[in-house]
DNA sequence: GTAGCAAACAACGGTGCAGTTGTGCTAGCG
DNA sequence: CGCTAGCACAACTGCACCGTTGTTTGCTAC
């Protein structure tokens, strides 16, 4: 468990802003889907383009913001800029989400009269 | 640990979109304050109002919706209008955000040589 | 040097959200 | 019943950001 940050309870304003300044940049659908494509492995902007779908222009745009952010990390080969993960902890925290989102469809469930399954 | 979510590795497109939500309803500091006030123990809007500062309108707004996104829960109580954590795993989330954090400072700070400790 | 490609940068509409103002609704009280 | 308090909802304004278009930079090859 590396969760041993401790945080303190009266969370100090400056902290709030970068701990929400966190949170948005994840708060982008682009932006998680080309996270999600550099799961696999590093990849280039044209690959990336490729995998999302999106203008080469935007592509470059969310990475450039992830990498001010410190999520990914770019290393110049040739003509080419590799992209890859620079915090794997991205992939947990998505994983929380989706773990909340599984609690809040149960309790819907447990809602139902007629039970859900099926 | 209740982090057994198996998220799949080509995210579906609408999962995405959930995710995403998720995280831009967490992009706002004074939303991370509120949860953060509500982290002792459900207060009303008027104790909200006073722990952030902000106006009786506003709070009720992004109260309303932390409680859309399922992120508090409402109970009327008389007059007043008492809110509490649905979900305890926000925490965390905050926790991990301040474990990548943590983790680039210290990368930082390898990086300069005469060191930076004191 | 010149042509060509990959990526980044700059400027621009369009959209969405944060915060304010104003108002309505319900609960308690004299 | 009339009044006040607490809260929620609706409309509005300003700003920030998303995505596109056009251009520029850096590198490779001929």
């Amino acid at each position: 468990m590396a969760t041993t940050t401790n945080v303190p309870h009266p969370l100090p304003a400056p902290l709030v802003e970068v701990i929400a300044e966190r949170f948005r940049v994840l708060g982008e659908p682009m932006r998680i889907r080309l996270l999600d494509a550099l799961r696999e492995a590093p990849a280039t902007v044209q690959e990336l383009q490729q995998a999302t779908g999106a203008s080469q222009q935007n592509v470059s745009k969310h990475l450039g913001l992830l990498l001010r952010s410190g999520l990914v990390s770019r290393s110049k080969e040739g003509n080419f800029s590799l992209y890859r993960i620079a915090d794997e902890g991205v992939f947990e925290l998505c994983e929380q989400v989706c773990g909340g989102l599984r609690r809040q469809l149960d309790e819907l469930d447990a809602l139902l009269p007629g039970g859900a399954e099926q």
